[in-house]
DNA sequence: ACTCGTGTTAGCTG
DNA sequence: TCAGCTAACACGAG
């Protein structure tokens, strides 16, 4: 599930977990606590606190008062669970009735506090990771907070070896999609989001990054701008206006027309057969 | 039985 | 050296 807007709730729970004595971890799980061996990252926190939560695209990490700080991506289908000393969950509102169910099995790592709470992460897939220190070299610009301008030129341009990850290079030539997809060009889009922004800005997204002119660049930037916005304000990107649509048979909420399937930058991929084509 | 997937990344290729 | 693609990761769902 999660793309930015998943994440953004997440970080928001993982707030509840802040300015709490840590007084135990279960890093056992060797893949989603890699490159850690199992007690690493018990041994770096215990006895200290997380003392707050950030974000840029996808990626969370934890600042403490123990000299490190604590990554935590969500990796395809993980999910931050805080509880208060009651044993209750806190923050991320009311469960959601269709949500499945946590099984305890998929339980990858816990933080246990002093006052009887704990922070968990489930992830049933073991796609996400938790990691003491880890680099936001990586990592992008947020999606959130780009400017046009930044946005125009990472998506269109490649980086150099001293400018990182976008913006200053040659012309991309490769699809526009596997450009907002790449996280070292501008960090939170993913597979759904992409589809939503190019849907709505009806621009194939097989199109080359390059052979975008600057009205597609602009048109394309705000409308991943609403798409993140509504996302947001509606509680996730499956809520996206063209997301229901994905699927063999579905047809273009405006203008009928059939959605075509294909593989863009390596991800299933749906897009209006009129409107993007 | 078999394929696919709302993500990331090591490793390969040209 | 570097951009870009593919397989691998793990496991439930269809």
């Amino acid at each position: 599930m999660p793309e930015l807007p998943e994440v953004e709730t997440a970080r928001k729970v993982l707030e509840n977990a802040l300015d709490r004595e840590i007084s135990a971890i279960d890093d056992t799980d060797h893949w989603v606590c890699r490159p850690h061996p199992p007690g690493e990252i018990a041994h770096a926190l215990v006895g200290g606190r997380l003392t707050a939560a950030h974000r840029r695209g996808k990626t969370m990490w934890c600042e403490t008062d123990t000299g490190h700080t604590l990554g935590v991506h969500l990796g395809m289908g993980g999910r931050v669970v805080v509880t208060n000393d009651q044993g209750e969950r806190v923050g991320g509102g009311p469960e959601r009735p269709d949500r499945q169910p946590r099984k305890p099995e998929w339980n990858r790592f816990t933080m246990v506090f002093a006052d009887g709470g704990e922070f968990r992460l489930f992830d049933k897939r073991r796609l996400g990771r938790i990691r003491l220190d880890p680099s936001l070299d990586g990592v992008g610009p947020d999606a959130e907070h780009i400017s046009p301008t930044e946005f125009r030129a990472r998506i269109s341009r490649t980086g150099t070896a001293a400018g990182g990850a976008g913006g200053v290079g040659r012309r991309s030539r490769t699809a526009v999609k596997a450009r907002l997809l790449d996280q070292s060009v501008l960090a939170g889009v993913g597979n759904l989001l992409a589809d939503e922004a190019l849907w709505r800005a009806k621009i194939n997204p097989a199109a080359r990054a390059d052979e975008l002119d600057r009205k597609d660049l602009d048109r394309l930037y705000r409308n991943l701008e609403k798409s993140l916005k509504s996302a947001i304000a509606n509680g996730g990107v499956h809520t996206g206006e063209v997301i229901e649509h994905r699927h063999p048979g579905g047809h273009c909420p405006r203008c009928g027309a059939e959605m075509r399937h294909g593989t863009v930058g390596g991800r299933s991929t749906w897009w209006c057969s009129r409107e993007q084509a």
